[in-house]
DNA sequence: CCCTTTTGCTTGACGCGTCAAGCATCTGGC
DNA sequence: GCCAGATGCTTGACGCGTCAAGCAAAAGGG
């Protein structure tokens, strides 16, 4: 199935053509990535908050009035704990995150949503969700099936982070809740 | 076509299930693109640069003798201008770019990769093909097909950049030259 | 020619993301 | 109890990525 000359060939302004057609893919996905992520981030950056700061922000929303550690908060964002601390700092420093060290282990420091922030992220519910649905717009039902399964797959053939030897699962943010 | 209970419903230990489908797809999409940008990422890393620095190298490799101003570099990555400069900055520092004021044009600086820098690149060819090719593994050749079409037809429908009013495509780096 | 505008790039400031180190607190073994 | 190790987090240093501002060279108009 030799293809005509791929979408990502022309964009690149190629020369030569691609080694595998995994490549090609590679450089889809990511590029595809950041579009996407860039259209995300025009949507709460007007509101004062980085999309990283947004998927916080939610996460915390979701963990109610119990908190959330640090490092739980960072095991649902796909990021080390040191950036997580520095983005709870922000946060913090805006009044839209407020910390606490736990009594029971005075080792872990809770985080929690100021009411601020939950009416932010409140008033951005729907324009997420419609910047969602904008950013994959031009793909058909059975398209987006696709392309879900396909993305489940390459996830489900790397282990979850590489550094801890083969814990479960890690998360990400952008989370519903 | 309800989903039984998607691979990254679990991954991030939701409570809430995804407000649609194009949600579960965005977040599908990014978590994917870390996934892949870190097994990359591992590969040039022992050798002292990062991924950004090997796509720049790649692109200066594939620009020849001529060399290529700054603001080309930029376009075949994704990134502003701000960006680019700094990252030849610190390959000039390592000695794998050389840069040069364009004579014809005085407000151009050419770049260039030195002969060090193409050694590297040509070193890192079979481990990233090998790397991209191990990043997909799990898929088969028809699902990569429906992936590539899937991304397409996402970035088609998004204009190349949103800043500039709506000039032709952009591109990204890890281009094959 | 001169003067405005555009183009190509650099600089400053700031928010990530990651690694390596460091510090306080808990845990388990004794 | 006590102490070595594990755990939870913070700090420092560095490489991006982006916006806004600045500066010099080129282009275009008069």
């Amino acid at each position: 199935m030799t293809q005509p000359q791929s979408a990502i060939q022309r964009e690149i302004r190629q020369r030569r053509p691609f080694q595998s057609r995994s490549q090609e893919g590679v450089i889809a996905l990511l590029r595809t990535a950041d579009v996407v992520r860039r259209v995300l981030a025009r949507v709460v950056e007007p509101h004062g908050i980085t999309l990283q700061q947004y998927n916080v922000l939610r996460i915390l929303r979701g963990a109610g009035a119990e908190g959330l550690p640090t490092l739980e908060v960072g095991e649902r964002m796909i990021e080390q704990t040191p950036g997580v601390t520095r983005l709870l700092d922000r946060l913090e420093a805006k009044g839209l995150v407020r910390r606490k060290r736990c009594p029971h282990d005075r080792r872990q420091v809770l985080c929690f949503a100021t009411p601020a922030a939950r009416r932010l992220v409140d008033q951005l519910d729907a324009p997420m969700d419609r910047a969602d649905r904008d950013a994959l717009r031009a793909l058909e039902t059975g398209e987006l099936d696709a392309l879900l399964r396909a993305l489940d797959r390459v996830r489900s053939g790397h282990a979850p982070r590489g550094h801890a030897p083969q814990d479960r699962s890690r998360a990400h943010a952008l989370k519903p809740t």
